[in-house]
RNA sequence: UGCCCGGUCGUCUAAGGGUAGGACAGCGGUUUUUGGUACCGUAUGUGGGGGUUCGAAUCCUCCCCGGGCAACCA
C-alpha cells in the first residue's frame, strides 16, 4: 500500500463525483441494487423555483446517468394548501427544464395502502389513537434537552385502536379531536421518534381524492412508504429532513417494505433573492411582483419568462455541485451561465433605449443605403440582415459626452467612432436647448470607411449601435435588477419585505429598435419559436408574454458584462 | 444547555495518508467594427490546539464556529 502512487494506472483514477454518486456506485458494486430509481417529490402548493431546479437535476440527472429512471410524485397529503393549478405548473416546469419522468404519481394514489399500513401498525401494537389536544401532546413531547412522557392513551388495546381509527376514517369525529400516533419512544433524543403523529382528521376537499377521505397521513407516514411502494432506491431530499431518516427507516422496517434509503443534500440558496415558498407567495399576494412568473422571481416560470434557457439552468445546477454544507451561491454564476449559452444563440439586434438624434451633415440628401450586419458573429450559419441607413439616426444619450475623459471611447466633439456595420463618423457640432440638454449631435461621415470595405485608414476606438430615425420602430424594454438589496434577505433582521429593491424594474416605454424585430416577431408567431436576442452593447433580451405585433415588449434576461461601467465605479 | 449534521480561496466545489486543483467573482493584459466574445496572466484557502505518521485537508482527540430538531406543514 505505501509507496504505490495513484497515477500508475490512469484507468484506476477516480473521476470526481459527488457524495450521492459515490453512494450509488457502492450500492451498485455491492449488488444492493441492479439499477436505480429516484423521484422528484414536490408538494403542489406553490410554483417551482431555482432551488427545485437543483433537486430536479440531481434526481433526474442521477436517473439518467445510471441508466435508471425518475418518477414525478406529488406529495399531496395536505389538502388545505394544495391545488391542481400547482400540479400543472410543476409538470410544465419539469418538462421545460428538459426532463421526462417515468411515471406521474401522487401520494394520494396510496391513501388506501397507507391506511392498511396504519392498521398493521395498530395490530402490531405499534400505533395508537390519541384523544389529547394538540397542546397536551406538545406538552408531553418534552424538549430537545428533556425527554417526553407517555400519553394517557398510549396503552389502548389494538382492538380499541383499530375501532377508533376506522371510525376516524368514517367521519365520526371532528377535526383535531383525535390522531393516530406511532408508538415508538417518548424519551428518544430524536424528537421525531417521540410517538409522531401519522394520521390526522381533516374534513377537507382534496384536489384529487375529493371528499373520499377525512383523515390524511402526515408527511412522515406517507413519504417513505410511497418511496417503498414505487421501489425507489435512492430517496434524495434536503438537509432539514435528516432527522426524519430514523423514522423513515423505522416505518420501512416495521412494515417490512422495500428498503428505500433516504439521503440528504444541502438546498440551494442564491444571493440577493429568497427561496422560501411562503415568502414567494407573499410577494405575489401582496403585489410586490407581477405574479409567480414575474421575471424578477427566482421561479422557473419567472426565469423562463425572463429569457433564461433550460440549458443555462441545467449548466448552473451542474456547476454548483451537490454537497452537504450550507451554501449561498453567488447569483453572478447563474448570470454567467445565461450569458454563456445566450452568446452562442442570441440574434444580434440594435435598440436605442435612451435616444438622442444624430445628423450626418454630409450625407447625400434623400439617399438610403442598405447595410449588411451579421445576426450572430458566434454562429455564421445565422447569416446576415439588411439595415437601412439614411444619415439621420438615434444613438444612446450616454454614448455622447461633451467633456470626455481620455478613456472614453465614444462620441465627443472632434472624436471619431464607428457606427456598427456602417461608417466612421466624426463629431463636429452639438445642438442644445435652453436647459443645456443635448438635442442633436452633428457629424460628418467618411465615405471610404464603409463597414467591410474600409480604406479610410481612420482608427475609431469605439463602435456605437444606432437606429435610423426614419425606419425605427418603438418598442418597450424592461430592465431588471436584483429583487433584494441585500445578499441574504432570509438572514436579515426584521421583515424581509423591508429589503426588497425598489429599483428592481426599469421600463423604457419608447425605445427605438431596428425594424428587423417586426419580421422576427412575425416569424416567431408562425413557427412558435421565440428567439433570444442580444441588443448590442446592452444585454440579452426575450419577448415578454405580453408582447404583441402592435407593441413589442422585451425583458432583459441579463446584461452584457460591462467593464466600462466597472471602471467608473 | 441534549441529539444529529457540517466547516478547503470572496463564493461554490475537487483532492479517499503523498505537489491543495477547477469554476464564478476580482485584478492585469492581448485580440476585437459589441468597453461583448475569445485568449493569456495573476492574487487569495485547509477554523484552532494537541496527537498518530517519513508524510495529514484527509486518521484520532479536545476546543471553536455554523446549521437542523420541541406543526395534527412538507
Amino acid at each position: 500500500m505505501s509507496g504505490t502512487k495513484k497515477t500508475e494506472n490512469p484507468s484506476e483514477e477516480r473521476a470526481p463525483r459527488n457524495f450521492l454518486e459515490e453512494i450509488i456506485d457502492n450500492d451498485l458494486a455491492e449488488g444492493r441494487h441492479k439499477t436505480i430509481l429516484t423521484r422528484f417529490p414536490p408538494e403542489p402548493n406553490g410554483y417551482l423555483h431555482i432551488g427545485h431546479a437543483k433537486s430536479i437535476t440531481v434526481n433526474f440527472g442521477l436517473g439518467q446517468k445510471y441508466g435508471g429512471a425518475t418518477n414525478l410524485r406529488f406529495d399531496d397529503t395536505n389538502p388545505i394548501t394544495e391545488d391542481t393549478e400547482y400540479v400543472d405548473s410543476i409538470k410544465q416546469d419539469v418538462q421545460w427544464l428538459g426532463y421526462q419522468w417515468k411515471e406521474e404519481l401522487y401520494a394520494s394514489d396510496y391513501f388506501e395502502n397507507l391506511f392498511e399500513f396504519a392498521i398493521k401498525l395498530i395490530r402490531d401494537g405499534l400505533a395508537y389513537v390519541d384523544d389529547s389536544t394538540s397542546e397536551e401532546i406538545a406538552a408531553l413531547k418534552g424538549t430537545p434537552t428533556r425527554p417526553g412522557s407517555d400519553s394517557p392513551f398510549r396503552t389502548r388495546t389494538p382492538d380499541e385502536n383499530e375501532d377508533l381509527f376506522r371510525r376516524m376514517r368514517a367521519g365520526e369525529f371532528p377535526d383535531g379531536s383525535r390522531i393516530l400516533r406511532a408508538k415508538i419512544d417518548m424519551s428518544s433524543p430524536n424528537m421525531l421518534m417521540r410517538d409522531p403523529v401519522i394520521y390526522r382528521i381533516k374534513h377537507a376537499h382534496h384536489h384529487r381524492t375529493g371528499d373520499q377521505w377525512c383523515i390524511y397521513p402526515t408527511y412522515d407516514f406517507a413519504h417513505g412508504q410511497s418511496d417503498a411502494i414505487e421501489n425507489i432506491t435512492h430517496s434524495i431530499c434536503t438537509l432539514e429532513f435528516m432527522s426524519h431518516r430514523e423514522l423513515y427507516n423505522w416505518f420501512i422496517e416495521k412494515l417490512e417494505l422495500f428498503p428505500s434509503r433516504q439521503y440528504e443534500f444541502a438546498r440551494l440558496n442564491l444571493s440577493y433573492t429568497i427561496m422560501s415558498k411562503r415568502k414567494l407567495l407573499q410577494l405575489v399576494n401582496e403585489k410586490h411582483v407581477d405574479g409567480w412568473d414575474d421575471p424578477r422571481m427566482p421561479t422557473i416560470s419567472g426565469l423562463r419568462r425572463r429569457g433564461y434557457t433550460p440549458k443555462s439552468i441545467q449548466e448552473f445546477c451542474a456547476r454548483i455541485g451537490v454537497a452537504k454544507r450550507d451554501n449561498l451561491i453567488d447569483v453572478s454564476l447563474l448570470e454567467f451561465c445565461a450569458r454563456e449559452d445566450l452568446n452562442k444563440i442570441a440574434l444580434r439586434r440594435m435598440v436605442v433605449f435612451d435616444p438622442v438624434k444624430l445628423v450626418i451633415t454630409n450625407w447625400p440628401k434623400g439617399k438610403v443605403e442598405m447595410l449588411e450586419s451579421e445576426n450572430n458573429p458566434e454562429d455564421a450559419t445565422t447569416g446576415e440582415r439588411s439595415i437601412a441607413f439614411n444619415g439621420t439616426i438615434y444613438i444612446e444619450r450616454d454614448d455622447f459626452m461633451e467633456d470626455a475623459p481620455k478613456k472614453y471611447f465614444r462620441l465627443s466633439p472632434g472624436a471619431s467612432v464607428r457606427l456598427k456595420s456602417a461608417y466612421i463618423i466624426t463629431c463636429e457640432d452639438v445642438v442644445k436647448d435652453d436647459s443645456g440638454t443635448v438635442t442633436e449631435i452633428r457629424c460628418v461621415y467618411h465615405p471610404d470607411s464603409r463597414s467591410g470595405s474600409d480604406t479610410s485608414g481612420i482608427k475609431a476606438k469605439g463602435t456605437l449601435h444606432w437606429v435610423s430615425t426614419e425606419h425605427a420602430i418603438e418598442v418597450e424594454v424592461r430592465d431588471y435588477d436584483r429583487l433584494f438589496r441585500v445578499e441574504n434577505p432570509a438572514e436579515e433582521e426584521g421583515d424581509f419585505l423591508d429589503y426588497v429593491n425598489p429599483d428592481s424594474l426599469t421600463v423604457f416605454p419608447k425605445a427605438y429598435a431596428e425594424p428587423a424585430l417586426i419580421d422576427d416577431a412575425n416569424e416567431a408567431a408562425a413557427s412558435g419559436k421565440i428567439p433570444h436576442y442580444q441588443f448590442m452593447r446592452k444585454g440579452y433580451y426575450y419577448a415578454d408574454t405580453s408582447s404583441t405585433s402592435d407593441k413589442l415588449v422585451f425583458n432583459q434576461t441579463v446584461g452584457l458584462r460591462d467593464t466600462w461601467a466597472k471602471m467608473n465605479k
